[in-house]
DNA sequence: TGAAGAGACTCAGAAAGGTAAGC
DNA sequence: CGCTTACCTTTCTGAGTCTCTTC
């Protein structure tokens, strides 16, 4: 129960679990257990000695300490906050760039890692591990022979400086908790990235030529006499049907447990002869990447089901539901089918295709350019759900939705005094029949009018928000959806892009922005 | 020859940061 | 008009996919 002043190295390592201490990190058991023990071996002998349990460990003064001292940074004057602005930028302005093939290109990670404590997603075994500061030692620089080498800091040397042109990293480093390669590469607005985005787009545009072929293939597969072959037509039907990812097989105990289709077990999935008046149901409940949920009730052709019987027969919940199939196999297999084709190509064009057809679907011409937003806000959330691409409510969700609501009810509220007003307004118009009264008339009819528009926005918003609750539509925004679409259809319907897209995203996809006309089709 | 491991790249949601609407 | 608050944007870095290399 006394306070203890720390050796400087056991004492950097201690803030890092006091910055922490509000998250629910704190409260899981290997998160505390890893960080102990990598803290332990930070200690000399004498704080080895002293701290032997780390319930018995008060942080919360280091805690108080980094939350006062964040407090001040943001009650500091405006023209400090500018200044501490415009540093950052300088900094961006000196290291944030580099020059390929003549191009001055922007770097997206241009800062190396800081240290800290390793956050894994779901329940990861290495959380709470201490992930160790970089040195230069560390660092290996990628240039051209020719180019400015950059300089290490003083009395410090790249641990290898190299000319490799066949990569596009710029600088790399081995991360100490899972031993992976990190690396500094190039924002996706530069040539380099752009061109490849177009190229993935590319190959899946191709794969629409094929897909016909390739279902019926799948089709006739799931008859085959030979069992890895109907293993690989399930898992690719599933893939297709349901936008799975492939599902490498991986470490057990060094990663969260996690899987995707060539991955699922047996305890994955629950057949279901009957459910709710449907035949032969497929209940899919699973942890995917990043440990996200995935749910879902999918009725299946009766072969599929017979097959999942078949593959399921004779083993325990923890067995491989494909036991003869894994993604190495399935991809070979895909590239005989068509060049350059793989299992997470139909992710792409199940996605694009997706947002093509619902945006065929959903745009009412005649509907003003709000509800045309919200029309392509449907559609991008369509594929969103097809890809299982979710988020944690935000924490504010229910007060907004009951604050729109609010702001709903009262508009409508104004409306009707807006009506009373214009009625009356004419009732006096009609008596007085001079050009005062007129004007008044007009006036109030255009604020009526004013009215009905906002409160119209308003519902627009109210919708888009709660449909929205639990439905993150970025990632496939960024990753999935064929920009051109996108750009074709403002230009069709006349929506500015930048009510689709904001700043970086136009950025990101300037490749598109600047090839497509409203014809394009996917 | 095929399994394991290394390497390089894309994709992922949380959290931090910035900004504009509303009080 | 200044301040707060809610929302949107940007940053961060972990988690996948898929290919290449090695034994």
């Amino acid at each position: 129960g006394s306070p203890m002043k720390l050796s400087l190295a056991a004492e950097e390592v201690a803030t890092f679990y006091a910055k922490m201490l509000d998250h629910e990190y704190t409260t899981k058991d290997v998160f505390r257990q890893n960080f102990f023990h990598d803290w332990k071996k930070e200690m000399n002998e004498q704080e080895k000695k002293i701290i032997t349990d780390l319930d018995k460990c008060d942080f919360t003064q280091m805690h108080q300490y980094f939350t006062e001292k964040a407090e001040a940074k943001k009650a500091l004057p405006k023209e400090e906050k500018q200044k501490l602005k415009v540093e950052q930028d300088e900094i961006a302005e000196i290291y944030g760039y580099c020059v390929m093939d003549g191009h001055r290109e922007k770097i997206a990670n241009f800062k190396i890692e800081p240290p800290g404590l390793f956050r894994g997603r779901g329940d990861h075994p290495k959380m709470g591990k201490l992930k160790k500061r970089i040195m230069p030692e560390d660092v290996i620089i990628n240039c051209s022979r020719d180019s400015n080498i950059p300089e290490p800091p003083k009395n410090h040397h790249w641990k290898e400086i190299r000319f490799d042109n066949k990569v596009t990293w710029l600088a790399s480093w081995t991360e100490n908790v899972q031993g992976l390669l990190k690396y500094i590469m190039l924002n996706p607005s530069s040539k380099l990235k752009g061109e490849k985005d177009w190229q993935k787009y590319e190959i899946a545009r191709r794969l629409k030529d094929k897909i016909d072929a390739i279902r019926s293939q799948y089709h006739r597969d799931w008859k085959s006499r030979e069992m890895k072959t109907r293993q690989r037509a399930v898992a690719l039907y599933f893939i297709d049907k349901l936008a799975l990812r492939a599902g490498n097989e991986k470490e057990e105990g060094e990663t969260a447990d996690t899987v995707g289709c060539c991955s699922l077990r047996v305890e994955h999935i629950k057949l279901n002869e009957n459910d709710n008046g449907q035949q032969c149901v497929v209940e899919f409940d699973f942890l995917g990447k990043d440990s996200i949920r995935y749910y879902n009730k999918v009725p299946v052709e009766k072969q599929v089901f017979k097959n999942l019987k078949l593959f399921m027969e004779n083993k325990d919940p923890t067995d491989d539901l494909f036991d003869r199939l894994n993604t190495s196999d399935l991809n070979k297999h895909l590239q005989e089918l068509m060049e350059g084709l793989t299992a997470k190509v139909f992710r792409t064009y199940n996605a694009s295709i997706t947002l093509q057809e619902q945006l065929a679907e959903l745009t009412d011409p005649e509907e003003s350019i709000a509800e045309k937003i919200l029309s392509y806000n449907r559609a991008n959330r369509a594929v969103a759900i097809l890809c299982n691409h979710q988020r944690t409510p935000p924490k504010t969700y229910e007060k907004s939705m009951k604050n729109i609501q609010a702001k709903i009810e009262a508009k409508k509220e104004q409306l009707a005094v807006a009506k009373k007003d214009l009625k009356n307004a004419k009732v006096d118009h009609k008596v007085k029949k001079d050009e005062k009264s007129k004007q008044m008339v007009e006036k109030k009819k255009k604020l009526l009018q004013r009215m009905e528009e906002q409160l119209m926005k308003l519902e627009v918003q109210a919708t888009d928000r709660e449909e929205n609750k639990q439905i993150a539509l970025g990632t496939s925004k960024l990753n999935y959806l064929d920009p051109r679409i996108t750009v074709a259809w403002c230009k069709k319907w006349h929506v500015p892009i930048e009510k689709i897209y904001n700043k970086t995203q136009r950025e990101k996809f300037a490749w598109a922005i600047d090839m497509t006309d409203e014809n394009f089709e996917f």
